[in-house]
DNA sequence: TTTACTTTGTAACAATAGTTACCTTATAAA
DNA sequence: TTTATAAGGTAACTATTGTTACAAAGTAAA
């Protein structure tokens, strides 16, 4: 709790930091737990204290695709617009670290919004950031090959998880670049020979030459 | 201005519909004028009142991608964090057809933000417009087939302008969905010959059974 | 009317990505 | 330890998309 205070009196009035710690409810997720799921309502808004958790939406033919990561202090501009227009998740949110989270009540949402100031910025400041976040995605997935989307994807994973281990298997990973087993397999053994990377089962490391 | 007056009050409380007029600036624009352009500052935020406006964005090798059409009565999410964090433009707005907006000052963004419900709600809602756009044309590029994209592009190109004649280019058509000419001309040219669309220079004409 | 330029059509080929099939090697379960 | 299952490696092939080159036709300028 102290520690959650620090974190958001970085960035957040004072008053609002109580509030916080009032109506909020600490969560704690261990790696792999569904935070939110798919057609559930959502009725708060996570919001980061630490570790990372992976955001994913599915398409009308099923198909899923990561949209972004979320890690220390962020929050997640799906779930709150959902939140605001109670609407049922159109997103899964998957703890891809153990993971805390302060999940604010969604009467809350609103309220802030026009009491704190630095709640204001700070849920435009995520907005923006999860656009661009999807603006890049977007980029990667018209403009790059391959190749360059699983590097970029590899190190994205690394940046966002803290670690150089990626725990994934092949299959894992082709469905996040919503391709197949066969050519990520393909696609990391080159890298491998290039020594970007260490291949393992279910794992691989990451270089410092990636 | 009774028209804007009008169409806004279907959405927007009157003390509000009252203060746009009176600190917005009518502007209109003809077809393929720039409307914002990268790297201007943006001062206002436009809110469409008719015409359609096709957004763009650049990204660091040069490449554009079209983000999203913004027809009546919506709003460019994109500029408005822009105007709210004072930052540059990264994308860029061209009035696809004859457009008329209304400029809305950025000072007023925040001020009514705070004071009129139907703003929030009108902001929010237009940035999961936007979300929503933009994870449908992740999931277009991520997954499907360039010939199903070129559809769902006429398709998309069609509907906003409300005419079934678009006024392009092959190699228009190749920029915006991110590939060249010759595929382009060959895709269309496989359209006409199940008779979807009809060829002619710089035009083409989307038939019903797109 | 020439001339120059732009747009479109098409063929031939190259590069990239997806698919199927089958094998080897870990790992977990019986 | 045997057996079953999951993960990964690789080859061969197909499909899709991108590239180059060139011709034909339309349009605008001189």
């Amino acid at each position: 709790m102290e520690q959650l205070k620090h974190k958001l009196s970085m960035i957040l009035e004072p008053n609002l930091v109580k509030e916080i710690e009032e109506s909020g409810t600490m969560m704690s997720f261990k790696e792999g737990d569904i935070i939110l799921d798919y057609d559930k309502n959502i009725r708060s808004m996570p919001l980061v204290l630490s570790g990372t958790i992976r955001v994913m939406r599915k398409d009308e033919e099923g198909r899923e695709i990561l949209l972004y990561y979320l890690s220390s202090n962020e929050s997640c501009a799906m779930a709150y617009t959902c939140c605001m227009e109670a609407r049922k998740s159109e997103i899964k949110a998957i703890a891809d670290t153990p993971v805390d989270i302060i999940a604010i009540p969604h009467e809350k949402l609103d309220e802030w919004l026009t009491k704190y100031p630095s709640w204001k910025s700070y849920i435009f400041h995520s907005f923006t950031s999860r656009f661009n976040e999807l603006l890049k995605s977007l980029e990667s997935v018209a403009f790059q090959k391959l190749d360059e989307r699983l590097i970029r994807y590899l190190k994205n994973k690394t940046k966002a998880n803290g670690k150089m281990v990626v725990s994934l298997s092949h299959q894992q990973i082709a469905d996040e670049l919503g391709t197949n087993r066969v050519v990520v397999s393909r696609l990391l053994k080159m890298l491998e020979n290039e020594n970007k990377v260490i291949l393992y089962r279910n794992e691989l490391k990451v270089l410092s030459s990636l």
